[in-house]
DNA sequence: TCTGGCACTCATGACGTGCGAGTGCCAGCA
DNA sequence: TGCTGGCACTCGCACGTCATGAGTGCCAGA
């Protein structure tokens, strides 16, 4: 086990070189931190961390770099979650109570957490799977057209054009579109399949084609709208690692082209807590240069998304996930309230 | 007047500079291309060049590259558009034929555009204004509450909530929905304002108020949204010109990052061709390396939104013109289909 | 177990130099 | 008049050399 300065000593290593981005030395230690112990010391020290494989040096004679073993000690033992100050607390609240609607909301979201740790943040929109339907609504285009539209209690809207295999009566559509409302309303989308099950069968022979035909494409919303939509923001923060080129800004910008990729990063995410995956503790290679911070978020006590942000695995850490929790919140109450 | 082979060793230049992104020199020039004179000629021509503010020299003893002057004639007299390839006007066709909705469309054109362009790709939401209303929904969340759900022709919704004055009936709600149904389905969104002036007269005096502020509430959601969404894709395709770094990389996901810059640079599009902003064309600084093609899309004959790519002034015209052109047309189909 | 001292390493940046692509100019030729 | 080959000149770039200094490991002594 590590002795108590040693710990220590790997904090200082860790927040100077997120500070100054460059490898810290033993003598430049002891100068900036309040040790109590010579450079020489130290340097004990930082051999000892080295052979545990807490830091490693880019090069002989040179300084020392935290590795991901050492961020993930430093996360774990070392750093707390850094609440926000109150006048940010303030700000985040009434940015994000003048949004309007739904996309407002993720937008001003992923503004937020952008600008608060001056990194990419990421934010999913709502699930449908997990949130309810507030109501289903059918309108007529045409004679054998249908338009499918569903609101769930998130705010979110859904709508799909429906083909029907025989002409379609207004009141057969005002039929419909009672009992569907009645069954469902109020209800998770994962219950809705055997809810609406035998519908077809209290319909006319003529209309149970359309009727069925309608719960497929319904079923089918609920289904293709699993796969998460995404909303990114903060991505001219890559500019701000210039010097590390190759190793961060490219794969990141790759990445977040990918939904797939970012949607598996995040969903890595638990449901309950914060999670932070360092470097290599990332699946997707490319992005072992990496962090993400993520963290669920919902109206309820439940979380229906998540939400995170993406920086190299120089960050702060602590002020990171403190501003990361804090917009989970905020957001979580925006969306119960509305 | 420049004589025609003085055109001609521009065209060169600015060919053999998008194709290798180094400054061109009168050797190079002539045994890559057959223009049948000696590189001293071609050195007389290319002096005559700079002397006219077409191309210039980055430094004392280095070949030419173009300034934005040279692309701008390069691009109004040298190069046509140069169309797709069959192979790929169908890929083109098949991928969007497969788009569910209009969020789908958005998404998969904005991903094709910047496949095929090898740049950032930018494409605007079709405008409310300036298509017409399909369909508006009113429902009962509660029973001083409704909700609007107002749906275009081009398959975008957009939905508010409304906090009735006073509680409104659902007979009430129904013959609402049906008188506003009547007047402005099939209407401009400009027009509606006028459409429903006189609406609230007809209605008991207890309703007045809620009527009033229902169509107060769709009103602003046709103002609203007139800030129009973006969709942007390919950032990753900034990471090609990693040499210079701050010149095209940094200003572009800065400006990415605001709508309202955006949206200038594609205002500019005029609705009937395609436009092209070269270098300091374009008004916004810090994209001055930059060149911006864009072009008016729509359902019908009419441009009901733009879209267009960012990439630096050192591009390919013609390639790029032909597919934005392409593109255009096709989601123009698409749109106009569903 | 900590400290000061000492020899060693090696990335970095400054400096000098040769190379070569590219230019401008000029005299000669069609 | 316009094109061509020749020639001297410019100057950025790549390369090798070298001094600097931050940083290290090790060791003897407190």
């Amino acid at each position: 086990m590590l002795s108590e300065r040693r710990l220590e000593v790997l904090r200082a290593i860790v927040q100077d070189y997120v500070g100054t981005e460059e490898p810290v030395g033993s003598k430049a230690l002891t100068e900036r931190h309040k040790l109590g112990v010579s450079p020489a010391t130290v340097r004990n020290d930082m051999a000892a961390l080295e052979d545990e494989g807490f830091i490693a040096q880019p090069h002989t004679s040179a300084g020392r770099i935290p590795t991901d073993k050492g961020y993930r000690l430093f996360v774990d033992k070392l750093a707390g979650v850094k609440p926000l100050s109150a006048p940010e607390r303030r700000a985040i609240q009434s940015f994000l109570d003048e949004a309007v609607d739904l996309d407002d909301v993720v937008g001003r979201t992923v503004r937020l957490l952008a600008q608060l740790t001056r990194q990419v943040a990421v934010v999913q929109y709502p699930s449908l799977t997990r949130s309810t339907v507030r109501h289903v609504e059918l309108l007529s285009l045409a004679p054998a057209r249908l338009m499918l539209v569903v609101i769930t209690d998130t705010g979110r809207v859904e709508q799909r054009h429906v083909d029907c295999p025989a002409p379609f009566g207004e009141s057969s559509l005002a039929d419909l579109r009672a009992r569907l409302n009645s069954r469902v309303a109020g209800r998770r989308f994962s219950d809705v399949p055997q809810l609406v099950q035998d519908l077809p069968e209290s319909f006319d022979r003529d209309d149970q084609g359309t009727v069925a035909t309608v719960l497929a494409t319904l079923l089918e919303t609920l289904v293709e709208e699993t796969e998460e939509r995404l909303m990114i923001g903060g991505t001219a923060n890559l500019t701000r690692f210039g010097h590390d080129f190759p190793l961060v800004i490219r794969p990141v910008l790759e990445a977040l082209e990918e939904q797939v990729v970012l949607l598996k990063l995040l969903g890595e995410a638990t449901d309950s807590g914060m999670t932070v995956r360092i470097g290599h503790e990332n699946a997707h290679e490319g992005l072992n240069s990496t962090s993400v911070v993520s963290v669920g978020y919902g109206s309820g006590g439940e979380a229906v998304a998540k939400l995170g942000v993406v920086g190299p695995t120089r960050m702060d850490y602590p002020g990171t996930m403190g501003a990361v929790r804090a917009v989970a919140r905020y957001v979580g109450q925006i969306l119960a309230e509305s």
